[in-house]
This record gives structure tokens, C-alpha cells and sequence, in this order.
DNA sequence: TTGAAAGCGCTAACAT
DNA sequence: ATGTTAGCGCTTTCAA
């Protein structure tokens, strides 16, 4: 790929100016006969202009950053999905990162963005400490994040679940069909959600004046061998619980499984509910009890907070916290 | 962003020329005072270089396409993770599209990879028939495929599954338990995998002296819904089989779960086969027996490729085909 | 209708 | 050790 500009300028005997005209259609400017002609040689040669060029003579850019933890944990593909769809719809191309989870790799991550000139970055779930993210905000690459419950607002936008009132919503439904011995388990204290959510559980103990039993709240990873594992050594240890709340429904799942392998009955014996409501959730057997999240609405949604602010509009809202709601499927016994 | 190179090399007293070479690090030929007078003041600035110029001035690209079908659907999340892993330890960051299995969008798509001179695309079970194919090639941007099935070679370099091998395996085993009544279901006949698939599913009959029941073999899409449908479906009608064989594990997925709900069990009563080992598989409840499909390993291999294609190194082998293992699970009967 | 020239932000060959 | 100059491929102002 070696034609440029240039070549298509000397070929038609005309300057690049011209060229450039016809291939931006500035409908004005270029006569009927040089157009097509300019046109043609264009066809001959399989010549494509390039975007890169352009951007960086008009100080533009195409692409949007997306950084999110691992893409290939089940919670992460819609939200990917929708702000690709939201992006491409407004001419975009998506740039993505997985950052793992490690405040270092997301800077690096987030500085790479910059680099490269992106015209806006979300960053979904971002464990960057709130110092680095106010720094980041003087590189004026805008930003809006995805699912970090945050009260800082260091980004230009932030959509997130209402993770308080979703598990108070969820342990309140366990606690109304009266359990007494109950296993909380959720992901790492290191990201907010699991912060957040376990908020809303205390406050839903404490509104039925249940003690929580500390040796029973667990945080792990967001997966479903951890879920496995952490119900399979609980009951390989002997002890007893009659319902698993999540915060996540990978967890869950795989507690469920573990309750499944060691005969225990779901949700007779013990009701198991998760949280975020993944497609997976419905998919699975017995279909999982959660607490719906609209990934991709929220993912196309914070997208189009960024379009937005990129192309000049102020955007309506920026701060949006959506509703949690309780779905009930085959994991709980229903009222 | 507007601080620039020559904003640096003002403030330093100095020319551009010489703030490149700090940047770049040259060891030689900047003195350790001036190194150091640049340093702090990129550090006082938070200058930050535009690999975009950079990357025009060399006629260069630190980025890489890759074109999936959809990245919502469960089976490409560790393609992509797959690929991603390889290229960034390479130093490129990661430009994704979905093409919904359009050939015009792929098509269109794989034009923007040229025009934002991306060093390689990864394309994914490309649509895009051979002869646009052939065309691309000529616009020099190296193009690896991962699970196209196809003779013609207008890749630079292809990796596949043996999908005829795979489903005849996976054919053979469930006729080894003597079922006459058998349902197949796969993905559209307009990808290779289920074409590849279908004639390994023939042979596997036609060498046990079986005829193949037409109106028992079904294309549709790559999804949960899919199976489930066509087996509720058939069910409802009041037919008839012993064993289902599927080309996708999302539809094998489906077809269990629509089974369970009408009262068949599995294995028992059925046997389902999936295809192409995704986490879900091994997740669901009971466990999919299905064919092993490398996705992570072919992803990363593929990108391998690309990699030595764009540094120069010839790649060692540049058509691989992976080899299919059948794994057994829950859902069949075992030997 | 067309083009010359300067500019976008950087690199690189060649001097000094 | 440092700078000059040209160049990467395109846009844009201004003049003709």
C-alpha cells in the first residue's frame, strides 16, 4: 500500500487539493469532467485514503478506547457489544483493552489511549484510584465509565447499577422466606460493586435485625469455580446455610453446581440467587434467581454519553445510576 | 491535548529533532544535561507523544484489526481474548469489529482496517466470498483467517479446526450406541464450519451403512434459542428421535434444555453431542459432551502468525489445521 | 474551478 | 552533541 495522495494528484495532472476535494465531495469547487476523472484513476488503482492521515492533519479522531477487566468473563461480552453498536453507528471503530483488573495495566492502558489519540475512552469498572483518574482528566481525552459506583466524579460521564438497593432488594426476598443461616459470597473488595453490594446486604440484615455471621461472607473472584469451590469446602466442612446470596451470577452458578454435587437440593433445600442476570443466568439449569442488570443498555447508553460530549452536544444526563430488579427463576421458591 | 513535540523542544531551547531522540531513547547523541533539562520538562508538561504521527512519519501501525461474527455470542470471547493476549505481547493494541456474518459489512469492514492502515487483520469465519478476498490481498495489509475451512488460499495464513474429522468422530461415537432415529442441527449453511461439519456427519452415516433422514437435519443460527426451538419444536409434533448431534454447543445447549422441559431425560432417554468445548459446556447442568475445539490456543496461533508476518519472520507453518478431541460428558451415555 | 503553501506531529538522513 | 531539512499523507486557507 504504497499510493498516496500524491500519486492520484500527479496521475490526473491536478493538485492534491483538488483530490482531496472530490474524495471529502465538497460538491463545490471541482469541475463535472476533473471529478470523474480524479474518480476514475481513484477506481484504477484501488487507491484508499488514508483515515490515519486525515486525523492527524485535522486533529480528529475515529476510535474509541474501551478498557475493561476480561473480556472473556461472561459479565463483559454485551457491554462490549453495546457500546460497539452505539460507536459504529456514529462512525467509530472500537479500540479495546483488557486491563485484568490491575490498576497499573489499566494506567498504562488509559496513557496508551491517549497515545494513540482516541477521541474518548470508557472504562468499565475501573480500579484506578481516583487520584490518577483526576490527573488523567487534564490529558482532555474524555471519559466515562461503566459499573464503578463511585461519589468522585473524576469522570465526564458514569452510568452504573444501583448495587446498594439491588442486594438489599435481593437479601431481603431470602431473608423474607425465613433463613437464619445464610452464605454471602460476591467478588473482590478491591472493585466497587462487591463494596457496594455488601452495603445493601448489612442494611437488609440489619433491617431484620439478623446479625451477619462474618464467617460466612466471602469475596473472591468473579467466577464460577470460585462459587464452586467456596460452597463445595463449606459443605465438605460441615457447615450448614439454607440460602447463597451473590453478587454475582458466575459465583452462583457454580454454587449451585457444587449444591447439585454433593445432593444437596436447589432450591428445596437451599435457595440460591445471584446478580447481574447474564444471559448465562437463563441458560443454565435449574435457571438462576437474580437481580437484573441491562448490560448492554447501560453499555450503549454510557456510549452515547461519550458521542455526546465528542461531538460537542452536552449530553442530557451524566450521572446515571440505573434500577436493580429482582427476577425470579427456578433457584428460589418463589412467595 | 495541544502540547506538542515543538512546544517541548521551544521550552528546551532545543530542536525537535533532539527531543525525538530523548523520547526514543537513543542513547547517543544527546548529552546527559539536555536528557535530562527535556525530561522534566516533558514530566512538568505531561507530554505525551503521538503515536499516530509517530506512526505516519514510519510508515508504521501498532494496531491490529480483527473482524468476528458477534462478539455477544459465547464462542468468540476467547478467540478474541485469544488474539488480544498474543498482539499486546507484541506491543499492538486491538481494533475489533462485528460483522454479524454480513459479507458486505465484513467487507466493508475489512476495507476501514486498510484505510486506518492497521498492520494485520485477524478475520473470523470470514463470509466474504474468494474473489473479494483475492482482491484484498492486493492492498497488501496481512490477513490471517481462524476457522474458515476453505481449499483457496487467500490469506496469508489460516488456521482452522478439522471439522470434517471432528464430526465424524463425534458422529461415529453416537452411532456406536446403535441409535437409528438421529437429529442433526448446525449453524448456516453459509459458513464453512457447518458445511465441513455436514459432510463429516455423512461419511460417519454412509460408513455404517445409514441413510440420512432430510427432514431430520437442520441449519439455523449459533444460538441457545435455535436448539431449543427446533427440538420443542419436533417434539410437539410428535417425532421421534434417539440422539441429537449438534454442530454447536449453544445449540446442543438448547436442544438439552428443550428436552429436560418436555420430560426426556438426558442421557437416558437422548443423547446430545455439541461441538466446539465452550466454557458453557462444562458449566451447564448436566455437563454437554461435545468435540474440543482449541479456541483460546488457535486464536493466540493465529495472531502468532500474523505477528512474524508483519516483523518480517516467516512464519514456520502458515495453514494449520487443529486436531478434534471428543469429550466426553453428562449428556451421553459413555461406552 | 484550481492550486500554492503552510500546517498537523513526528522521524530520519545528512550536516555541522 | 545538536540542528537543518525533507518527508509521511492528508487538510485548509488564501489567492489566482
Amino acid at each position: 500500500m504504497k499510493i498516496s495522495m500524491l500519486d492520484i494528484a500527479q496521475r490526473a495532472g491536478v493538485s492534491t487539493t483538488t483530490v482531496s476535494r472530490v474524495i471529502n465531495n465538497n460538491t463545490k469547487g471541482v469541475s463535472e469532467q476533473t471529478r470523474n476523472r480524479i474518480l476514475e484513476i481513484i477506481r484504477e488503482t484501488n487507491y484508499r485514503p488514508s483515515i490515519q492521515a486525515r486525523n492527524i492533519a485535522q486533529s480528529h479522531s475515529n476510535i474509541i478506547g474501551v478498557i475493561i477487566p476480561d473480556m472473556a468473563n461472561l459479565f463483559y461480552p454485551k457491554i462490549i457489544r453495546g457500546i460497539n453498536d452505539c460507536i459504529t453507528k456514529h462512525g467509530h471503530l472500537m479500540m479495546l483493552c483488557n486491563s485484568d483488573s490491575n490498576p497499573e495495566t489499566e494506567k498504562q492502558q488509559l496513557l496508551a489511549m491517549v497515545d494513540n489519540r482516541v477521541a474518548g475512552v470508557v472504562l468499565c469498572s475501573g480500579v484506578s484510584n481516583d487520584s490518577f483518574l483526576k490527573e488523567y482528566h487534564q490529558f482532555g481525552t474524555p471519559l466515562v465509565m461503566i459499573g464503578r459506583n463511585s461519589d468522585s466524579k473524576y469522570a465526564d460521564g458514569q452510568i452504573t447499577g444501583d448495587n446498594v438497593a439491588g442486594m438489599y432488594e435481593s437479601a431481603s426476598y431470602i431473608l423474607g422466606h425465613g433463613h437464619r443461616d445464610i452464605l454471602y459470597i460476591d467478588g473482590p473488595m478491591e472493585v466497587s460493586g462487591p463494596i457496594f453490594r455488601q452495603k445493601g446486604f448489612r442494611h437488609a440484615m440489619a433491617d431484620k435485625g439478623m446479625p451477619v455471621d462474618e464467617s460466612m461472607v466471602f469475596n473472591g473472584d468473579f467466577s464460577v469455580n470460585y462459587g464452586y469451590r467456596v460452597v463445595s469446602d463449606l459443605l465438605e466442612q460441615g457447615h450448614r446455610f439454607t440460602a447463597v446470596i451473590s453478587g454475582s451470577d458466575l459465583i452462583a452458578v457454580g454454587a449451585v453446581k457444587a449444591l447439585l454435587h454433593h445432593g444437596v437440593s436447589v432450591p428445596k433445600d437451599v435457595e440460591v440467587i445471584g446478580y447481574d442476570n447474564i444471559d448465562l443466568s437463563e441458560i443454565c439449569e435449574p435457571a438462576l434467581s437474580t437481580v437484573s442488570k441491562p448490560h448492554y443498555d447501560m453499555a450503549y447508553e454510557a456510549a452515547e454519553i461519550l458521542m455526546r460530549i465528542i461531538e460537542g452536544d452536552t449530553p442530557k444526563l451524566r450521572y446515571i445510576k440505573t434500577e436493580a430488579k429482582l427476577i425470579l427463576r427456578d433457584t428460589t421458591r418463589g412467595d
